[in-house]
RNA sequence: GGGCCGGUAGCUCAACGGCAGAGCAACUGACUCUUAAUCAGUUGGUUGGGGGUUCGAAUCCCCCCCGGCUCACCA
């Protein structure tokens, strides 16, 4: 954790974290890099001792931009409006669709180990005059704004523009007035149908004070007003604000020159890709945000998301490879290290906090978690494909003591895990199903004597007493007629795979032959030693 | 067109001025209850290309190639 760590080792006094999102509507998983980035910095300056607020803000004064959360009927009436004033689509009880958009994010950054010491309401801030000061000074220096749009982002406003936009007195929008006017009090401004394509205003035009949440400043004078409202000092952003002349530079250019104070220190991140492309759910690239989340426990996501430096672009591509086993593995193995016991391999600078900051909770008891038992998320998925195994005793035995409750609740969170992850991603080869139908294309390719120790076996399961019952009998019984015949065991099982599987290896071959009908298991025996199946009687 | 990130073993990445490494995969061997386990080992590289700085460059500088993201309207 070089990063962070370096990060908070080079400030000096009280910081104050921030960040801000606009709640439009549901958080995709790549989104959620710079929320875990804002909380790994706070945890690594409260590690060093340094006095931290982290904070959090709701941006929902912004207008509605989004027209596939609405129904039709009400795109035209609320398109455009604080999103603080839209009626909450869902139902449930919320005061406005804002509410409603924020709670799910934090809800999610909850289960994420988040919990910010404050989230902020815009619609508050502004309907408490807490803005107001910034308002006045944007307005006042209205030209000096216009000079910085076009110096650092090249945008050329025209000279009457003003950086506020005034909830419309006729129609109740804001993202379709613009103001042209400041007479050092009040505010002139129109409603004009075509400002914007995704709204339509009205076309009232008034004289208004434009205080006290009947006005809204543009979004980079925003940004800089709660930096100064707050005393921000660091804030990280994404890299699509972060570009030269994008939101970030044009923020911290008003901040020094419009609100007279330094802008907080950047940490700007790259973004996650799945398989080298942006993670998009509406362009059916890459893998819904959603699956993700219930393939990939909290604590895997947070250390997917911290451990590589916030610049770097994370490549994740979970679908049809072993990315998801890899990242449990890396989890585990850090856990181990941190444990002290032995770890194969390098393990990445500062790995100790790596693990730490991975964890849900800052207050962990980190040594008692690292030195708990975890089942390698690869065998457990292969454990979950095997009917009649239990998992429970499996994994205990493994461990050889009985499972703490945290390690139950650790084995119960993977299960689930792999479960979602065999239905979703997992690559062929991790998935185990026994080919019912029809003995295998593959058992083409085995030699006489593995089709005479198959011959054998189910002649074995016939006599005398029956077919074996147990996993632990079959595996006696395996094991005993491959030595009959002198096969080595390898050959022995890999004939058994191929003919129940079709392919080479699989789980523990007794086990699996107790998991099926006797009849089916000789009858497939029989089929792949080249003796005809369906006639015997 | 501007910006950012990346290009190192088959894959994922580390090394950030001092002998190019790990995990996984592959391959070899061991193991009579093991068969995707465990253990031991092996293979695998012109660090995208070219120049420069340096006693020494994957690392710093310049140019180029490739891939990706992002901005340029709004937030």
């Amino acid at each position: 954790m070089d990063w962070a760590d370096e990060l908070a080792a080079s400030v000096d006094g009280p910081q104050v974290v921030n960040d801000s999102k606009t709640p439009s509507g549901t958080v995709h998983v790549g989104s959620l890099r710079g929320p875990v980035i804002l909380d790994v910095i706070a945890r690594a300056l409260r590690a060093r001792g340094t006095t931290t607020s982290l904070l959090y803000g709701v941006d929902d004064l912004d207008p509605m931009d989004a027209q596939a959360l609405l129904t039709p009927d009400a795109i035209e009436h609320e398109m455009g409006r604080p999103l603080a004033h839209v009626p909450d689509q869902a139902g449930d009880c919320h005061a406005s669709y804002a509410r409603h958009h924020a709670q799910t994010f934090i809800d999610t950054f909850a289960g994420l180990g988040i919990h910010p010491d404050r989230y902020y309401w815009m619609s508050d801030l502004y309907a408490a005059g807490t803005v107001d000061p910034y308002i006045r000074t944007a307005l006042d220096r209205a030209e000096a704004v216009r000079a910085i749009y076009r110096r650092v982002a090249n945008v050329q406003h025209p000279a009457d523009w003003h950086p506020l936009q005034v909830v419309c007195e006729s129609c109740a929008k804001v993202g379709t007035t613009i103001v042209t006017r400041w007479d050092g009090e009040r505010v002139f401004y129109e409603c004009r149908p075509n400002l914007v394509t995704w709204a339509r205003g009205c076309g009232h035009a008034g004289l208004v004070r434009p205080f006290g949440g009947r006005a809204k400043l543009g979004w980079n004078l925003e940004w800089a007003a709660q930096w100064s409202i707050f005393g921000v000092t660091i804030e990280p952003s994404g890299k699509d604000l972060s570009t030269a002349g994008g939101s970030r530079d044009r923020a911290d250019a008003i901040a020094r020159e419009v609100f007279e104070r330094e802008p907080p220190l950047n940490v700007p991140y790259e973004f996650l890709n799945i398989g080298g492309r942006k993670m998009s759910t509406s362009k059916g690239l890459g893998v819904a945000a959603h699956e993700i989340v219930r393939v990939v426990p909290p604590e895997q996501l947070r250390l997917l998301f911290l451990r590589p430096r916030p610049q770097t672009a994370i490549e994740f591509d979970p679908s049809g490879s072993d990315a998801i086993p890899r990242l449990f593995d890396e989890f585990d193995r850090l856990a181990d290290a941190t444990a002290g016991r032995p770890v194969r391999g390098e393990l990445p600078a500062g790995h100790e906090s790596v693990f730490r900051y991975s964890l849900l909770d800052p207050q962990a008891d980190v040594a008692g978690i690292a030195a708990a038992f975890r089942p390698a998320f690869g065998h457990l998925a292969l454990l979950r494909q095997i009917p009649g195994v239990d998992i429970d005793a499996r994994i205990e035995a493994e461990k050889g003591a009985p499972l703490t409750p945290l390690e139950v609740a650790t084995l119960r969170e993977r299960a689930a895990a792999a479960d979602a992850w065999l239905a979703t991603f997992a690559p062929d080869k991790a998935r185990i199903a026994v080919n019912r139908e029809r003995l295998p294309d593959e058992a083409e390719a085995l030699a006489s004597d593995q089709r005479a120790w198959l011959a054998r076996l189910a002649a074995a399961a016939l006599d005398p007493n029956g077919p074996p019952r147990s996993g632990d009998a079959w595996q006696a019984l395996i094991f005993a007629t491959a030595t009959d015949l002198g096969l080595a065991a390898g050959r022995a099982f890999a004939a058994l795979y191929l003919a129940f599987l079709g392919r080479p290896n699989g789980p523990r071959a007794g086990w699996l032959l107790a998991s099926l009908e006797a009849s089916f298991v000789v009858e497939r025996l029989r089929a792949a030693a080249g003796e005809p199946g369906k006639e015997t009687s």
